[in-house]
This record gives structure tokens, C-alpha cells and sequence, in this order.
DNA sequence: CAGAAAGTTCAATTCGCCTTGAATTCCGGG
DNA sequence: CCCGGAATTCAAGGCGAATTGAACTTTCTG
């Protein structure tokens, strides 16, 4: 603590312009919404902001995060078609870049989030209805029926995905 | 209290019935989708699988949470308009009964949530543009684009909302 | 008006997810 | 076959959100 004079401060990335760490910002924030860990947000804020394609050790350093984070936050965005992974000639590092079409973006997060979600509510919907339905259960007289209502729903919500996907392609 | 004195029922967190407890459960992992406390979950799966109208004591009692956790889970549901309260002649507390009409229970979510997340995000987005904007900022050439891009893209997302409250009234 | 029951608030604690960093795996070149 | 750079994995720790529980406020009732 005495010797602050050097630099106390030399995680919180490099000489980034305003502009850059303005936008990095921006996605962190976005991505809390949607309960993203803080360093996708960083990693893809960085790719948009910057429009080059970027080594996973330029993230690491720009960004001042760890190999790890950047490892498998890069990972999550590969997942949800965030991110381009391209290659140069002779060189084995990979290269990412930011998928700028939004349109795409959500189609990718809509198909690998919400879409595996949707499934997995529906097994969970399933088994909830035969545990209701046996009598042995002590359901509720009534809950067999909230519980239909319930599935008769998510079917609602299910066939909502795609027209959301059309129309966010506009 | 000596109305049910005659239950066998433990006083720590036993839903009687399995049907109960499934049913609480399923909630659960629907509200961890939604980044919302397990509590909240727990507690709407309570009323949802009963049907019947539960004090907050029924609920701390049967859920084994504590008051606290029972109070502020039902202020989340109260505005988010998944719960009902209402009130027996002659008696002081309130009794919580589940909004089982998902549609208004996701409007009011859409409404709580959602829009005000993007009214947010709009002055973010001023916010950035006027930084990306700014010759000072170091910005790169063509992140101003982008920007505008993602402007543009972010009010689509917004029209988007009311038309997917109407489909999902249906 | 005293007393108690119902509900709310909030500081301290607990708990779970995210990050870290070292070990491990991968893979191409010499 | 071995070396070394690149990326991934995963146990341990850190940190923020949720839960607890007790103090407090409110409101009914005798």
C-alpha cells in the first residue's frame, strides 16, 4: 500500500479510448438483463467496439480478465452464433469476431436459450402432469385442470418463438 | 389457531402431498429462468398447486421460509400481478391466492420487467451515441454505424412487445 | 389505552455463481 | 518423438444477491 506510486491500476485494461470502454460498458450492462455473466458482456462489447478480429489473448489483455473467463465466455458466445471464429494462413491462434446482425444474434439466442428452455419446461410439464394425475398424489381437486391450463399455455408461448425470430428480421 | 390443530403435519417444510411438491418445485426452476429468487417461486407454487386462498404464516409454516423471505416474495408477486390479495370479515391478515390467468400474470411481468428494462437501455444507448459521436472519443471508424444500427434494431425489439402481449392473450 | 397479532424493514449471515490461475489437453512443426 | 504455444478444464476463492431473524410499525380488540 505504500508504493502506489507504480500502478495500482493496471487490470483494468489498457489505453482503451473513451468510445471503447463506453461501449464495453454498454453490453455488460445489456447482458446483466439477460443474467449474462460480466465478462460475455465485456468480451463481446470489445469485439463490437473495436470491429477487428481479436485473439483470445488480445481479450485477455485489453480486458484484463483471465485466460479462463475469456475461455468460456467466448465459448457462450460461440454457442449462441455472438461470435465469428476465422483463421489467418500459418497462424494457429483463433481469431473472433463480432456478429454485427443483430437479427442473427437473437435468432441465435432465442434458438439455444429460449428453445432449450421451452424443451425442458416441457419434460418438466410432463412429469408434473402424470405426478398430478396419479391418485395416489393427494393432488387438489382442480390442480389436474390449472395444470392443463398451464400446458395449453406454454404451447401459446412455443409457437410465439418463430414469429418473434420473422419478425425481428425485418 | 385451534381451527387445524388436528394436523399431524410438521412444522418444518413438508408439503404434504407429493402433487404439492411438485408442483413448487416446477415453479421453482420457471422463476430460475427468470432470475427470480427461489422464494417467489416456491411461494407461487404454493398457491397455484393449493388453489386455496394461504395467509403469509400458512406459508412460512408450509414452506419452511422464513417471514421475511414470505413478505418480500409476496410484495414481488403482489406488483407483478400474480397474486391476489384479499381479506375475510372479522380477521386482520391477508389472504394470497395465485393469479391463475397467465396471460394477465405475463403482461404483468412484460409490464414490470421488461419495459422498463428498455426505456433504460434507450438512454444507454443516447448515452453512447453521444460519446461514439464525440471526434474526442477515439472512436473507430464505422463504430458510429453500428451504433445507429443497434439503435434502430432496439426499437424494433420494442414494437415487438405489445404484439406479443396480444398473441399471448389469446 | 394496553396488549397482542400481522406485517414490514434491515443488518448480519448464508449461499450460489463467477472468476481466477495453475494444471492439463491439444496440435502443429522441427 | 518431443517441444512449445494455444486453448480448455476445474478446484478454490471472492463477491453479490437472497435469506434469516429480531426489532419495529401498524392496526385491531377487549
Amino acid at each position: 500500500m505504500s508504493r502506489t506510486s507504480t500502478a495500482p491500476r493496471p487490470v483494468v485494461a489498457g489505453p482503451s479510448a473513451p468510445a471503447e470502454r463506453e461501449v464495453v460498458e454498454f453490453f455488460v450492462h445489456l447482458g446483466k438483463y439477460l443474467s449474462l455473466p460480466r465478462s460475455v458482456g465485456e468480451i463481446y462489447g470489445l469485439l463490437f467496439a473495436t470491429g477487428e478480429k481479436l485473439t483470445l489473448d488480445d481479450l485477455v489483455s485489453r480486458l484484463g480478465i483471465s485466460k479462463g473467463s475469456a475461455s468460456q465466455g467466448l465459448r457462450m458466445l460461440r454457442g449462441a452464433g455472438a461470435v465469428r471464429v476465422t483463421h489467418l494462413a500459418g497462424d494457429r491462434k483463433d481469431y473472433y469476431e463480432a456478429e454485427a446482425d443483430m437479427p442473427a444474434l437473437v435468432r441465435g439466442f432465442l434458438r439455444d436459450q429460449l428453445v432449450l428452455k421451452l424443451e425442458h419446461a416441457d419434460r418438466r410439464l410432463d412429469r408434473l402432469r402424470a405426478v398430478v394425475d396419479d391418485p395416489e398424489s393427494g393432488a387438489p381437486a382442480g390442480l389436474s385442470g390449472r395444470v392443463e391450463r398451464l400446458q395449453s399455455w406454454q404451447n401459446k408461448a412455443r409457437r410465439l418463438l418463430p414469429l418473434a425470430s420473422t419478425f425481428l428480421k425485418l
